[in-house]
RNA sequence: GGGGAUAUCGUCUAGAGGUUAGGACGAGGGAUUUUCAGUCCUUAAACCGGGGUUCGAUUCCCCGUAUCCCUACCA
């Protein structure tokens, strides 16, 4: 039979990255094990606090920044929509009734607060915490709606719950853990059905992966404790639950689940600081697989597909190692064609106000040349310069912006620079010969550039690396940067002679 | 409290009944020297503890310990 896997997410809000993993796991064993990748909105818990639908772009999109496009989920349509359970409340009523009308299920006509006090009391005592199965007693249950009615002047509200068996145990077969067994007996009275009509995970689970004829349930470790309850669901409707995969959790450094206290945990957060999908897709795959004795860790997408398998699952938490996912960007920027880097950048630059904003579509064509010829054409010169120094594209705002401020003496220079290399006797001779030699350059190129440079040193017979430096300095405004003689040549003659006459007048 | 899972350098991990326990990030050192970054070279750094099984266990088994997850009308 063919491999069917699905990415069950909770419009919560923005995914998580752990979800994301999770995603791309059931994508990369889909895609090698030419099955179908199904998406499908688990929206059942209505409470205004987890109900985000917004969070459902943010979904869409992060599949879609990873290329890991689903073969069927609420966009495409398909023959096992909706993909979206609040629309398919009939569906799991009617699985409910039908467990009831065959004693595996029951109405429980509890209150909140009796719950409460119930749990209280266990835990006061000390005894393992549970619902007591007041209400699978049906005398008992039809004795406290009666109450209630009485009371509430209204049938009283009732949910559904599941008669677990309360003898035997229940085998969980997981891919990479290998047989768990619980005892039937821990287990829950699990509610399937609350008492506004929506399904539980449990009961919408069961009913849609059975209806998707599911074959593995991919999914994170924070699952497999509740599993047995998943997988009782299945047996009382009388079917077959799929395979279960529970890869680790991705966990921070102090070994909790990643969360919010840890740092940014929002998928939407990573695309937003410029890191690449390919890198993103590479650090998350092995954040809970290994390729085996394969020794490398960058991996095209192309390549993951090739390679995975449920065999390198890992089965110990990872915590998430921001140093490493930045190295690993940096990776794959270098690797990227500068153009696509180029492109990718503009936005960053534009939000800093470095560069204006694009031409609208109908301006004049006069208007769009310009900006082509002003704008893009310098960045494209200058942003390839500092590419081997970005972690994230985001840096990019940083590392090129003294190339497109507006920098005069001593406005724009960094302090510290200035008193390090602008003090020194030579200065302004220095200036003075390289406005002079560099505005009789014909032609403007880094070599051109290099020997003005080479010739300043020699004929003021100082150490090349004291004309560099307050070079750099003097058109920069900063000590660090790419090499001095692309930079000037990016800064283009006129930029550079301006701030170079800006230092020599007022230093 | 109960249940489940897990345990190799600081971190991600490979590994096999006998290995100099390998790689990567990060850290230290060096080279490139025109700074920073990058790149290259290099160093330090690990098998949770106790019992077994075995000629031999870090590897297999048991116990302990630690950690995490679950224990909702959340998913």
């Amino acid at each position: 039979m063919s491999v069917r896997v699905r990415y069950a997410p909770s419009p919560t809000g923005s995914p998580h990255v752990g979800n994301v993993r999770t995603a791309i796991y059931n994508w990369l064993f889909a895609k090698k094990e030419g099955g179908h990748f199904l998406v499908r909105l688990e929206d059942t818990d209505r409470s205004p606090e987890r109900y985000v639908p917004e969070g459902i772009f943010d979904i869409e999109n992060s599949l879609r920044f990873l290329g890991a496009i689903p073969d069927a989920w609420w966009i495409t349509g398909g023959p096992d929509a909706p993909y979206v359970q609040s629309q398919r409340l009939p569906t799991y009523q009617e699985a409910a009734e039908r467990l009831i009308s065959e004693g595996k299920a029951y109405r429980c006509y509890c209150s909140k607060e009796r719950l409460d006090t119930m749990r209280a009391e266990q835990q006061a005592r000390g005894v393992p915490s549970g619902y007591d199965r007041h209400c699978r007693n049906t005398e008992r249950a039809e004795a406290l709606r009666q109450k209630r009615l009485a009371e509430e002047g209204k049938e009283p509200t009732s949910v559904v719950r599941l008669a677990m068996p309360l003898d035997g145990v229940t085998i969980l077969h997981d891919v990479v853990r290998g047989d768990i067994s619980y005892e039937n007996k821990l287990q829950d009275d699990q509610v399937l059905l609350k008492s506004d009509g929506f399904p539980t995970y449990f009961l919408a689970a069961a009913v849609d992966d059975h209806a998707s004829g599911i074959t593995h349930i991919i999914r994170g470790d924070d699952w497999l404790s509740s599993a047995p309850k998943l997988v009782q669901v299945f047996v009382a409707l009388g079917w077959e639950p799929p395979k279960f995969v529970h890869p680790p959790l991705i966990v921070g450094p102090d070994g909790k689940k990643l969360s919010k206290r840890h740092g940014a945990t929002q998928f939407s957060w990573f695309m937003e600081q410029g890191y690449l999908p390919e890198a993103l897709f590479n650090f998350l795959v092995l954040l809970g697989w290994s390729a085996g004795s394969e020794n490398r860790e960058l991996f095209s997408v192309p390549e993951l597909v090739e390679r995975f398998n449920l065999e390198g699952m890992t089965q110990h938490p990872a915590v998430f190692d921001y140093d490493k996912l930045k190295w690993m960007n940096g990776q794959y920027i270098r690797k990227s064609e500068p153009g696509r880097i180029i492109g990718m950048c503009l936005p960053y630059l534009r939000k800093a106000g470095l560069i204006p904003e694009a031409p609208a579509p109908d301006a004049k064509d006069e208007v769009k040349e310009t900006y082509r010829k002003e704008v893009l054409d310098y960045a494209r010169r200058v942003i390839p310069l500092e590419i081997e120094r970005m972690k994230v594209l985001s840096e990019v705002t940083e590392l090129v912006g003294f190339f497109f401020k507006d920098l005069s003496f001593p406005e724009g220079y960094d302090p510290k620079a200035v008193t390090k290399w602008m003090g020194m006797a030579h200065i302004k001779p220095l200036l003075t010969f390289e406005i002079e030699q560099f505005g009789a350059l014909t032609e403007w190129t880094p070599e051109t550039i290099e020997q003005v440079v080479r010739a300043a040193a020699e004929k003021l017979d100082v150490k090349f690396a004291e004309v560099i430096h307050p070079t750099r300095v003097a058109a920069t405004g900063q000590t660090v940067g790419p090499g001095l003689f692309e930079t000037l040549w990016a800064l283009g003659k006129e930029r550079t002679l301006k701030r170079l006459t800006s230092v020599l007048e007022k230093v």
